[in-house]
DNA sequence: ATGACTAAACCTTTTAGA
């Protein structure tokens, strides 16, 4: 089974490209993060045509997220639970039969879009610390209810110098101030994995690289991009890759998507 | 150049992203 998240950065330019990478790349599930739309103006029948049952959290301009399955999902969530916010960043669900054994039910889906933050000092990054913040609390109670899950998005942390291209240059900039990669390691904390880092990965990995300066050719980048899986998959995961190929596009998103695999039967 | 590129709305300019 395969799982993969992908910020599109506005479904509306980006449809195109997100049916031709599920034609190549069947996964079970995928999330997006700031699809930019409006509920209303949600492309439904274009991606329900492509074989996928869809949830959607929207807005205008900004955020803006969904949950594409090959199966539907129960349970849906958006949001944060207790935690009122005016933007669209999280959406989650259940996909019900999987393992062979079934103790524990499905297998829960987190998809989220964490704030960018901005600078460290303002507004945006205190907001930014506070809804990590309220996001902990919630998935320690998911992971309760769902020791079966998975948390993948757009985290907008490089949780290590690794995974940034100039870790001189961006120290202490925003994604790698030590306060966001601190809510990173108590999110681990929790009982999550980095998937992608349970692998032999190539140097230089990123899952982001700027739109200016020829970033991508220079392969100038950050990984912010993650799949957290709980300790009950850790064992089940095979392989966790990105997909570098939709940022040589003529017309990419800024993010590549990021794929994980596990084993249906562990 | 608190810039560069992309996207969307307040659209010939601003805001936000990262």
């Amino acid at each position: 089974m395969q799982l993969a998240t992908w910020n599109v950065n506005s479904l509306a330019v980006r449809l195109p490209q997100v049916l031709e990478w599920l034609a190549a790349h069947p996964v079970d599930a995928l999330v997006l993060q700031e699809t930019k739309l409006t509920d209303d103006k949600f492309p439904r029948a274009e991606l329900e045509a492509a074989g996928y049952a869809v949830q959607w959290f929207g807005q205008k301009t900004y955020n803006g997220v969904a949950l594409l399955s090959r199966e539907p999902v129960q349970d849906v969530a958006k949001n944060i639970f207790g935690f009122a916010d005016e933007q669209a960043r999280v959406i989650a669900g259940t996909l019900g039969g999987w393992g062979a054994t079934g103790t524990a039910g499905g297998l829960r889906i987190i998809g989220a879009y964490f704030p960018n933050g901005q600078a460290p000092g303002s507004e945006k990054f205190a907001y930014k610390m506070q809804w990590m913040q309220a996001l902990r609390d919630w998935v320690r109670q998911e992971l309760i209810a769902h020791p079966r899950l998975v948390l993948m998005g757009d985290f907008n942390i490089a949780p290590e110098d690794r995974d940034v291209h100039d870790p001189v240059a961006w120290a202490g900039q925003i994604h790698c101030t030590d306060e966001e990669r601190e809510h990173f390691r108590q999110l681990v904390a929790l009982g999550l994995v980095d998937a992608f880092r349970l692998f032999e990965q190539p140097p230089k990995s990123w899952s982001w690289w700027d739109y200016r300066n020829l970033a991508f050719r220079k392969n100038q980048g950050l990984r912010i991009d993650h799949i957290l899986v709980s300790e009950a998959l850790k064992a089940s995961v095979t392989a966790c890759t990105i997909d570098k190929l939709p940022r040589k596009n003529e017309r990419p998103s800024d993010h590549a998507p990021v794929i994980v695999e596990l084993r249906t039967q562990p």
